[in-house]
DNA sequence: CGAATTTGACCAGCGC
DNA sequence: GCGCTGGTCAAATTCG
């Protein structure tokens, strides 16, 4: 499948991170709550305030926003502003306890929101290019999260216990970034890619990868194209990275494959600078399905203005311990992003790379049982 | 050849 | 209790 695009952006290849700026009122999102080098931010709806929060498809996303409802604090840790951004208002509206003073606040069109279902955010505006879903709230169960990376205990990689790690979303600490292409690729974990669904809903697939950067590592990462709008990707990440971030990017994280050598149809994909760039999609795609891809046709929602605006949102169930490791990770995301110094341009050549043809094609169908 | 990706199958959580 | 859906595994495939 095209898939190479998706995937290499997708990815995740972290890149950059880097970005160096940060942004004020954003988070970023770490993956695994430690930053991924996105910027996150509270999202903003264009829409008006929905009750909840973001709702980006499916029941799942309902629960998402409940979830993040509780983490505010998380995700101003979480999320702290990464990519490089450029000069953008952010609204930041924090439900809670007010975040700790922003950053940097120089990212331009990165907003950042707090998906809060509560709060606050009914003023915020909703970042160009960025919408929100407002789907049916269905009311969902908190849960507690196991936290970050924290696994059932039973629930260990194969490897090592019989059971798989499956713990239904709502139980895990998740964070939700809402990011632009651009920014997909930006955080310096290496992602390796371990399956594919499609989400009902939705119709882009959901595509889950994994850290590589570590063996054991438990952080995960989703990453799914918001039906409301193509041009933002909604990841989540969860579970803890096991070992530290890397300061650079991971060698592996450059490793991602370039698939975009075969190309059966172009399709017209706005790259970073603005510019329509024809996607290839692999030979093997027949199912297409990037993230630009729609699993069905829904396509006409094309995105905005491609700004490069990330919000993210991180939801997390609560528990002070939680919050005692954001704080903690905070610490550790100042560092990392001062560790991250990947110079901006080495950053948006991959995304150009990444984006410019590159992107990987959500198939159907594909993880998985035929899906859904 | 090693590593990453793809994708079908399996299975657990969740809602009804 | 059942069915649906999502999350993960793992074999096969692809690529560097």
């Amino acid at each position: 499948m095209s898939s190479e695009d998706w995937d290499l952006f997708a990815v995740v290849r972290s890149c950059s991170s880097s970005a160096s700026t940060a942004t004020l009122n954003t988070t970023s999102c770490g993956g695994g709550h430690e930053d991924n080098g996105v910027n996150c931010k509270q999202h903003q709806d264009p829409l008006p305030p929905p009750p909840l929060f973001t709702h980006i498809h499916g029941d799942r996303d309902r629960d998402r926003d409940k979830e993040s409802s509780s983490s505010c604090n998380e995700l101003q840790d979480s999320c702290k502003p990464f990519l490089p951004v450029t000069t953008t208002t952010t609204t930041t509206t924090w439900s809670s306890p007010p975040p700790p003073p922003p950053k940097v606040s120089s990212a331009p069109n990165v907003l950042m929101k707090q998906e809060q279902g509560l709060l606050e955010s009914q003023d915020q505006k909703p970042p160009l290019g960025v919408r929100v879903f407002s789907p049916p709230t269905t009311s969902s169960s908190s849960s507690v999260f196991l936290f970050r990376g924290q696994r059932d205990p039973l629930l260990q990689p194969q490897s090592q216990a019989p059971l798989r790690s499956r713990k239904r979303k709502n139980q895990q600490k998740r964070t939700i970034c809402h990011v632009t292409q651009e920014n997909l690729s930006s955080d310096m974990w290496a992602w390796r890619k371990y399956g594919q669904k499609p989400i009902k809903g939705s119709p882009y697939p959901r595509n889950y990868y994994r850290c590589s950067s570590s063996k054991g590592c438990l952080a995960r990462k989703q990453v799914e194209r918001s039906n409301l709008d193509p041009n933002i990707f909604i990841v989540t990440y969860t579970g803890e990275h096991t070992h530290p971030r890397p300061t650079h990017r991971n060698s592996l994280a450059g490793s991602t494959r370039n698939k975009s050598q075969h190309v059966v149809n172009p399709i017209p994909t706005p790259n970073p600078s603005g510019q329509t760039v024809l996607r290839s999609d692999t030979v093997k795609e027949e199912n297409h399905l990037s993230p630009t891809t729609p699993l069905k046709e829904n396509d006409n929602v094309q995105g905005t203005n491609g700004d490069e605006d990330i919000i993210s949102q991180e939801v997390n169930m609560e528990d002070e311990e939680e919050e005692d490791e954001v704080e903690g990770e905070e610490d550790d995301e100042d560092d990392d992003v001062n560790d991250l110094l990947i110079p901006n341009y080495a950053v948006r050549d991959r995304d150009n790379f990444f984006f410019a043809g590159n992107f990987p094609s959500w198939s159907a169908g594909s993880a998985g049982d035929g899906g859904v």
